[in-house]
DNA sequence: TCTGGGGTCCTAGGACCC
DNA sequence: TCTGGGGTCCTAGGACCC
């Protein structure tokens, strides 16, 4: 989907349609952005990207809030369109990708798809069709906003190779600057490298990072998503905090927020973790685990509260708190983990 | 002008057991 | 005389994704 919460904010508010529009936080606080409609893109207004630098390069860039019920339903709505055409892998709250193999005239199936998903949820969405997820994903992107990018087989490379690596899903910013030390900035570059040698200082990753960058990508499209593996909750405080009991009531209404999680899909934990993120940005977090599973606020809180009194140096200023559950067990698997105890 | 929040996966070391 | 070897679980940090 393309600026999908932005677009999301749109339906709802068509006045604000062609201007200027972020999703963020408070940049009077310590918000960011989120998603930015293409006409804050040309001030250089990008997610991730501090709310008060958007406002100075953008000054009348209207920032709102995310309306998490909305974005939630369109994904959904978006997801049943795609399920209808072939067996569909949600990859995150905008995007995913859908099996179309052995389907006659994929190129019109796939314009014909985007089509729906503009006439049914009024949103925009770039497609990409390859032969593979990764090639398909890069197609997509390339496209963007409402593209339709094709890669036909046998062109996967030639499409690549200008490219820079980084738009290479798992090449990040750390990756790449790596590579650029060793002098290698695009696909094509990437694809001629030594495996051999990349494995000697990317481990094994490295290894198949020249074929990624070739196209060649033999993961299935899986629509059985596993079950979570985590589940937290993290706050910035929009001043530090430094009151021991300020901090714990805090602490207190993040556990009862992981707790009601995974309450509702039914869950139990067998580890509680806290973050801790002081004034100077140092961030670490700390670990236990339960011999028996445990799913209730004050469970998690008093795991919690003791790991924070364990490694919280009294009167340090905290930026950020975070806690959060691990080790995630079905109440079945706990139940029959319980009957074997 | 400092730098959100929710996740996943990988690595590496240490404890512990047989 | 130096210091096996494999498996599993746990912790912590880091890279990466949207």
């Amino acid at each position: 989907m393309d600026a999908f919460f932005v677009s999301v904010y749109l339906l709802g508010h068509p006045e604000d349609v062609g201007q200027a529009v972020a999703v963020g936080g408070s940049p009077d606080g310590r918000g960011v952005i989120t998603s930015a409609s293409y006409e804050a893109r040309q001030f250089g207004v990008r997610s991730a990207m501090p709310a008060r630098r958007a406002l100075r390069l953008c000054p009348h860039l209207k920032i709102v809030r995310s309306d998490w019920r909305r974005i939630r339903d369109c994904s959904k709505l978006v997801r049943f369109i795609l399920s209808q055409h072939g067996p569909m892998e949600p990859m995150s709250v905008d995007e995913a990708y859908v099996d179309l193999t052995g389907r006659r005239d994929p190129e019109r199936l796939a314009a014909d798809i985007q089509r729906q998903v503009k006439a049914d949820t009024h949103l925009p969405a770039s497609v990409g069709l390859a032969t593979s997820k990764l090639v398909a994903k890069v197609a997509s992107d390339h496209g963007k906003p409402e593209g339709c990018v094709i890669v036909p087989p046998g062109t996967e490379s030639d499409f690549l190779a200008p490219m820079p690596v980084r738009v290479i899903l798992g090449i990040g910013p750390r990756t790449a600057e790596r590579l650029a030390e060793i002098g290698i900035e695009t696909c094509g570059q990437l694809a001629d490298a030594d495996p051999e040698r990349l494995a000697g200082s990317f481990g094994r990753h490295g290894r198949r990072l020249p074929e990624r960058a070739r196209g060649i990508d033999r993961r299935s499209v899986n629509p059985k998503r596993g079950p979570a593996r985590s589940i937290s909750g993290e706050r910035t405080f929009g001043k530090d905090i430094d009151d021991r009991n300020e901090l714990h009531e805090q602490l207190r209404k993040l556990s009862a927020r992981v707790g009601r999680s995974l309450r509702r899909r039914e869950l139990v934990a067998r580890t509680v973790f806290v973050k801790f993120r002081w004034s100077d940005f140092t961030t670490f977090t700390r670990r236990h685990t339960l011999e028996a599973p445990i799913d209730g606020d004050d469970e998690i809180f008093e795991q919690a509260a003791a790991l924070w009194d364990e490694h919280w140096p009294s009167g340090q200023r905290v930026r950020l708190m975070g806690v959060g559950v691990a080790n995630l067990l079905s109440n079945r698997e706990a139940r029959q983990m319980f009957l074997e105890l």
